[in-house]
DNA sequence: AATGAAACATAACAGGC
DNA sequence: GCCTGTTATGTTTCATT
């Protein structure tokens, strides 16, 4: 007999979680009791709270942001890329090559029109022109690309309703 | 006699600097002793130089990454705005109005074809459709807009050199 | 699960090198 | 920038509810 798994793929959060995810979005080297008299529960409670959240995959890391212009890096790119239609099988593979690309900031893969859109953080143009034909344009399973240049970006985290 | 300013756009990090900026990116909430060890200095010198390189606006702030799809909100899209050319003077009111609305987790103000690319984080196809009448067709100055699902989105930050 | 308080660990600070 | 001693702050554990 065959089983079923079900992947449980939502959690239900509560206020307090709400409350926890919210304060270490906003900051998270914020301390432990400061979170705790946010949520307005002990301690220890905020703690356990805290490891819950990550054990289950709601909070999945926590990172520094960086200014790419104050290290040099002054200018960013959002460059969409189509793969050839007889190239399709290789896009799993070319996926994974572009995430460890350097300059790559972030990387979408998407249904549509576009398959998928680069946000590379550059020293400069040439910088961006570089990265383009030697990453991109001198695959042969790249039918197209296109580069836009990014004026502001922001970034507000996934808000938790 | 008019003086010219120059504005410092960009600081060189030494590889200490460089090993304290991964280090946070990879993990904002290790502890100064774990950063000071791996970059070969004293905890004492490492507590100063993580607030100059905070100081200094190279590393701007700390944050929790959330799986939105644990938090139910399971479908990522890229929406792509362009403004009407007879209302390009909105676009600053316009763009400040986007930042702050719900399930928005980022915003690419661009040049080129496109004038934003906004990244959505929603429960479901309805839930799209909802933003992009309400908060984008429905607006005069929009003149179209064109939503691309995200299958997969990875996030690197900005690797300092 | 949540709590409070004790025990423990870490970070911040100051003075001297 | 580093070291050391000292104080302040924050974290963890655990018995209890």
């Amino acid at each position: 007999m065959v089983e079923t798994k079900r992947i449980r793929v939502s959690e239900t959060l509560d206020e307090v979680d709400r409350i926890l995810v919210a304060g270490l979005q906003a900051d998270s080297r914020t301390t432990n009791s400061r979170l705790a008299n946010a949520a307005g529960i002990a301690e220890s409670t905020c703690v356990s709270r805290v490891r819950s959240l990550i054990s289950r995959g709601i909070v999945t890391g926590f990172t520094a942001m960086v200014d790419p212009k104050s290290i040099g890096l002054g200018l960013q790119a959002l460059i969409s890329v189509n793969i050839r239609a007889g190239a399709r099988t290789h896009i799993p593979a070319f996926r994974d090559s572009i995430r460890v690309m350097p300059r790559v900031v972030q990387v979408f893969f998407l249904g549509g029109s576009e398959d998928f859109i680069i946000h590379l953080s550059a020293r400069d143009t040439d910088d961006v022109r570089d990265f383009v034909l030697e990453n991109l344009s001198a695959n042969p399973a790249v039918a197209s690309t296109r580069t836009s240049m990014v004026f502001e970006h922001f970034y507000n985290g996934v808000a938790p309703e």
